[in-house]
DNA sequence: CATAATGATGAAACCGGTTTCAGAAACAGT
DNA sequence: ACTGTTTCTGAAACCGGTTTCATCATTATG
């Protein structure tokens, strides 16, 4: 059960099991055969915990998301955790529920326990950050913040080619549907004045909402108070919500409204019509913090120049058409 | 930074400094105040992880689940997750992508560093259960065996509703499509066939598909090869996935066919028309499951009298309506 | 007042590993 | 045969807490 009692039956001592499981090669082969022949005899298995503190590293590193449930969030959380096993590391996963205070304290609960942290559109204050990225290393996605190292995924040059792309279809009013305050909501919301200024599009701005389907729903009713023909909004969800809800007022999507969303979730391709939409690169910007923080953690200072810019790309599906005088487009335009 | 740096500064001993985190009641007050100003003036907090090792428990569980990203995972982490931490315990999360192998894998890493495990519709043998359960304490979900507690989301009854429902509306053929083998699965098929049986209605199957929209793609298209007006799939993903096929090959729903999900996850509120599903309370079950694993934990042994059951429940929205002779019913059936 | 019970504290063992350091053994070179 | 390396192993300290047990001071009890 433990490594004293794997060396007594070895005849060997407690020092020379545990080279045997941390650098096999700087003990003779055959006390090692010996060794490992008496330890899956007793099934013996190092102690994790034990290890931990000895060694003074966990193998553990955290992540805190905005929201478990949210696709975008199990995407990163996916190729984050694709890229940890690599590394022989595992995940502690926390959700914060959109909740700054519940984030900060699943951050501060796990910043003891592991090696490393990555928070993933982190909403708390810079002084917490600050404070988290002094108890171990820190790596942030779409959060800039001088000191600590982030993964930025840039979607203003997509955003504005979004808009363009409403503006060639003839769209000449468009509204942008907020999301929560940070720095994707600012970037693409950047993105999104800038090219209908440079346009000259009529731009306006409802919200914030919550990144949630519930509040596209709402935005949907609000959206209609407009006379807006397109509408830009903060993420997929958002932009189904109210694709929803315009659909039970009878306004259709995109004969008379055209949307486009944010983030390319599964869910972009699994409505109809699908989802025209920019594609936020999460896998590959969860992949790179962490690939940056498994870089500290293990002192090879890669990242810290500077943070890392991911840009967007805009995916055109069905949501989006051309803008009818009145609506008058034919119905059916099943490709 | 170490609690005998405490101890020194306050003068008093290491012991009395844990004790004070520890059972602060049995320190006498001024010693209390005394040591607390000292801790938080070198702003101390215990180490977790030498904790952990002292007192053989880590105030962490583990959960695996089939894949992070779908939205039933999800919302069963997110309640296990709440639960948790009313009880002062974190989570280690792993996703397993529906691969067996590496389902086990992430268990066995976990089974050595947590207090206990939730193994959510596990794929893995019963061999590799049994063995697991011997390690640390195991609750399931969504599958039987014999030792080990575990939560059931019970659908029989309610997939049999939902083809009721469906003959109510007049469907005389329909079609099952069946999900990764295992428990869920096999109620939901055997819900479906005895109803049918019992209502006199021709039953087929297709499948098995993995449980993603993906598959419902292609278990459209098998749809389509059938006489069956009606669809119950083993989940929302597919069955979204099989009304977007029908959509594409210009088939209505439900004018024209009718299809039912399972699981009732948001995505059954979000696609048009709105999916009727039969609800499985994941967050219930999750919920529950912690509960009885929290109690093994601790030593009280609830739970180990038989598996608990959850049964589902038919939600009825827009994706079912009634079989017409060859589909000719009225167009607009907004309510 | 003597004694028992109660309460607060510290010394030391312990949790289960890792790692430094030094010594023994084997080997090479001349 | 002698010295200088190299390889292998064990003793013991250490990681940072918790907890048992004994001690001592204090208060309650007869």
């Amino acid at each position: 059960m433990s490594i004293r009692d794997v060396a007594a039956q070895a005849g060997v001592s407690p020092a020379t099991v545990s080279r045997v499981f941390t650098r096999p090669d700087t003990v003779a082969a055959d006390t090692r055969r010996r060794v490992i022949a008496v330890a899956d005899e007793l099934n013996y298995t190092p102690h994790p915990v034990a290890r931990s503190l000895a060694q003074g590293r966990t193998g553990t590193i955290g992540i805190v998301v905005p929201d478990i449930a949210n696709s975008f969030s199990a995407v990163t959380i996916k190729a984050v955790q694709k890229e940890a096993r690599r590394d022989g590391f595992t995940l502690f996963v926390a959700g914060s529920d959109e909740f700054a205070l519940d984030e900060e304290r699943w951050a501060r609960a796990m910043a003891a326990q592991v090696d490393g942290l990555l928070l993933v559109s982190p909403q708390m204050s810079d002084d917490t950050l600050l404070a988290l990225a002094g108890m171990t290393p820190v790596v942030m996605t779409n959060r800039l913040l001088d000191g600590i190292p982030a993964v930025l995924t840039d979607a203003y040059e997509a955003t504005g080619h979004a808009v363009e792309h409403l503006y060639a279809l003839g769209h000449r009013e468009l509204v942008y549907l907020a999301g929560p305050d940070g720095y994707s909501n600012e970037v693409r919301l950047r993105g999104f004045r800038d090219a209908c200024g440079r346009l000259g599009i009529a731009a306006s701005e409802l919200g914030p909402f919550s990144a949630r389907f519930s509040a596209g729903l709402r935005a949907g009713d609000l959206v209609l108070a407009t006379s807006a023909t397109g509408v830009v909004a903060y993420n997929d969800e958002v932009a189904v919500g109210v694709i929803n809800r315009l659909a039970d007022r009878g306004i259709r999507v995109p004969q008379d409204v055209s949307v486009v969303g944010h983030d390319d979730t599964q869910l972009a391709e699994m409505v109809m019509p699908r989802l025209t939409t920019v594609r936020i690169p999460a896998a590959a910007a969860g992949a790179a913090a962490l690939g940056m923080l498994l870089d500290m953690v293990a002192g090879r200072d890669g990242a810290v120049h500077g943070p890392l810019r991911l840009p967007g790309e805009l995916v055109v599906r069905a949501s989006t058409g051309p803008a009818g005088p009145v609506g008058g487009k034919d119905e059916d335009d099943r490709s």
